[in-house]
DNA sequence: AACAATACCGAACAACTGTTAGATTTTGAC
DNA sequence: GTCAAAATCTAACAGTTGTTCGGTATTGTT
């Protein structure tokens, strides 16, 4: 059983309140702007009083900051989980596909794009460590890119970093426009784009 | 000499006030996030007083309102020419390039994207509005994408709707990373994303 | 020059923001 | 049960926000 923070041992009551803190952060950042999201509202949610929270976080932005470090690096898990799945021995196309996927799938899941979005209107300080997290993530992509391009599975005279940014940046926007009730599923639209990405639309 | 104004015939003091109001909520829109923008601000910043406001606004979000109506209109106008420059007689994925390369020269040019975001964040009926504005955009390049179809100059089988979609949100989310100082222009990577829709990055 | 409409000022408002600090309760070890 | 530590409450703070309104300056017409 593995125990939580890094001094203590035991899983204090402090703990708890302070993973439900960033759960309902969270929730409240997707639902509504990053703007809306006050302290009073956070604590309201979390059934706490505004001023307990300074118990656990130094400011307002420490919030947004552990939010924003979940985000990311639970999107890094399930796309990592996603490359797996698919297997270490198929195409990397196959992989770029399963990972852009289940990027779709969280950010369509998790209100990711607007968390992402937010980063630019950070502090400065809080930013910079957001962006190398992003970096990080994003490399993940141009990894796959590049191995189909060592394996001459690629075509030449493209910018493989800018592929992949407006590869992401097409899905990063779905949210924008995505419909839950509508005939499509994130596995569609996945499908579309990577139809798209590797065959193009022009014929001939 | 055409006139302003649809009651009166004279270029009132308050017109000019009033359109030197939009002018900075733009700027100020623009250089800082939408939220950052206070009344005040963009008061001090037209040289006038935050209470005077109130002759020429209603409330604030008047004013948002004024000014994403301009932006969308401005896009769609600058889009329209770099079409019409195009020649109705070209191709229509010549006449898409040029619209995309003008949409992503807006969008870069005058954050339109962060602009375009902060819709979703207006009161309800503030945005209806601008979301049959977007959607009246958005036609512009479903029509030239319609029209190649037509032309035979597409594959078949895939989803115009959803592939208009993609490339526009991809050309959007460029703002979040272009760098002016970069060795990129907007034309290379109005190209670029060109390229790839029309011929895709993979081989054979 | 006089007068009324127009345009703006300036001070106040209530509501809200993030944050602090002392009092109070809850918790867990003995 | 006792008692200190941990966790939360309560009330207030200083600042900012959008907005209102009575007064004042500016404007254009006669």
């Amino acid at each position: 059983m593995a125990r939580q923070k890094s001094g203590k041992d035991r899983i204090t009551k402090a703990d708890k309140t302070r993973a439900r803190l960033i759960e309902v952060a969270t929730r409240l950042f997707q639902e509504h702007g990053s703007d809306e999201v006050t302290v009073r509202r956070i604590a309201a949610a979390a059934k706490i009083e505004a001023g307990s929270i300074y118990y656990h976080f130094a400011s307002r932005d420490q919030i947004l900051r552990a939010v924003l470090e979940r985000g990311v690096g639970n999107a890094r898990e399930e796309v990592l989980a996603a490359i797996a799945e698919a297997g270490a021995d198929s195409s990397p196309l196959v992989r770029l596909r399963a990972a852009l996927g289940a990027h779709l799938k969280y950010t369509l899941h998790h209100h990711f794009s607007s968390r992402l979005k937010a980063i630019r209107r950070l502090p400065k300080r809080l930013r910079d460590h957001h962006m190398q997290q992003e970096r990080d993530y994003a490399e993940i992509f141009a990894g796959l890119l590049e191995e189909a391009g060592r394996k001459g599975l690629l075509q030449s005279g493209f910018d493989p970093s800018v592929v992949r940014m407006l590869a992401m940046g097409a899905l990063t926007w779905v949210a924008e426009w995505y419909d839950p009730e509508g005939a499509m599923t994130p596995d569609d639209i996945a499908d579309e784009l990577m139809r798209v990405l590797t065959k193009g639309i022009a014929k001939s």
